[in-house]
This record gives C-alpha cells, sequence and structure tokens, in this order.
DNA sequence: ATTATTAATCGTAATATTGCGATATTAGAA
DNA sequence: TTCTAATATCGCAATATTACGATTAATAAT
C-alpha cells in the first residue's frame, strides 16, 4: 500500500499531523522564518533567498497555505505572504498539553 | 530528483524539521497520545490500539524514536516507551517564539 | 500593444514513505 | 531445552513527496 489511513484516526489527530507535516521540510520551516524576518511582508523574494527554483519555492507555499500555516493576499502583481498565527497556536497549544501532562506523570 | 537539500539549511531548521515530519503522520500523533493516556508506560499493546499491523507500529515507534519523541526502555521482554519532553519542548519554545514575534509586527 | 515581471501550473523523473506478510530476534515460561 | 509472547527487520508493492524545466496567467511598465 503506501496510503495514509487518515479515516481511521480522529479529527485533532488527523489535525495536528496535517501542520506538521507541513513543517516537516527545512525548506518550508526557511520560509516561515523568512517571513518572520521581514517586517514588511511583499515576499515575492522568497525564492532568492532560498537554494531552490521559483516552481520548487512555489510549491512549498502552496502545502504552508493548505496546512493554513500562510495567508497570501494579492499586492500588485506580487503576492503578501504572512504567517497565520491561529495555526502556530494550535500546535504550541497542543505541545504545550503534552508537556503538562507528561512532567506530573514522571515515568522512567 | 527528490531529495531533500538537508545540506542547504541551518541545523535549527533541520531539527524543527525532523522532529515536526515525525509528527506529520495521524498514526504517530495517535501513538504519542496513548503514551499520555496511559499512565504506567508498561506499553507492549499500542498494537492493538491503533488500525495497523504490527510491523508498521513498530516501525512507526522507530521514526519517533529516531526523531527523539520518545525514548524506550526495555522491561523484561517487552519494550517500555515514554514521551522525551526534552524534544516536545523545543518545538514548543520555537512555536512560541514565531507567535510572539509574528504579533508584534501585526502586518495583513 | 508590446514587453517585462511575478507567480502558478503542468509534466515528469528521482526519491521517500507507508503498510504489511514473512521472517528473524530476544527474553521469559513451561 | 522447547514453547510462547513481544518486537524488530526484511522485502516488496502502492502511493506520496520533492525538485525543476517548460509553459501559462496575470499584472505592471514602456
Amino acid at each position: 500500500m503506501g496510503a495514509t489511513k487518515t479515516d481511521h484516526f480522529t479529527d485533532k489527530q488527523n489535525q495536528i499531523a496535517t501542520i506538521a507535516k507541513a513543517l516537516g521540510h527545512p525548506a518550508r520551516v526557511a520560509i516561515i522564518e523568512y517571513l518572520m524576518k521581514v517586517n514588511t511582508c511583499i515576499c515575492g523574494d522568497i525564492v532568492n533567498e532560498l537554494p531552490l527554483a521559483q516552481p520548487t519555492v512555489s510549491q512549498h507555499l502552496k502545502e504552508l497555505k493548505n496546512a493554513g500555516l500562510i495567508k497570501g493576499n494579492i499586492e500588485g502583481n506580487a503576492i503578501c505572504y504572512c504567517i497565520d498565527e491561529k495555526t502556530v497556536d494550535v500546535l504550541k497549544d497542543y505541545f504545550s498539553k503534552i508537556i503538562t501532562t507528561v512532567t506530573r506523570q514522571k515515568c522512567c
């Protein structure tokens, strides 16, 4: 096979997996970091920042967008991409909860 | 092609991507949640909890272990898996930092 | 209208992941 | 030792991801 059995897991599990998966590539992490660095978010020049061709970067941006990690506004003939903090918050809260639970039970 | 160009990115970017990637599958998220649920960490029956065959679960556990998200102690002929909170902390801190930065600059 | 510029999409090759049956491996129980 | 239980590993098929050249679409500038 090879198909991910999405339907056997809870919505929350799938949600976390989808967002985490989108960050599961260094190029996409680098894109997020670049979007953090530039205050003005006219971000047409992500391609120049990364060691990847334009179609590849475009594809990575699409995946980040699908996962809800970034949002893009059309700004003239360029596109302004920004981090969507709501989605990052979902992950942060999830991991915070894990840490709280695990430290409380301190086994091993 | 298809190979990930790991060497072009920073160590931190690769670290985050590796950990996030390990959580980029609902089965592995489910494993983490199960390890949280059971207070005793003698966790031989993860296979019964998941809709996946034993070799598949074993493979997912291996990936979580490689990413540093869980650690396994041999306990008789079973193995006791536990969440490694240090690694979860790395992600939590990373996302906290993103949120702090993004809310400060509020663009888009 | 013609010509850049910016970014998305298509097509495709290389590679990685997922899942599982079959088979090892390892340690306790009989 | 022999049998059983718990996991890991091997090998393979199905599928997904990654990367990029070529092309397209859309807007801006001349």
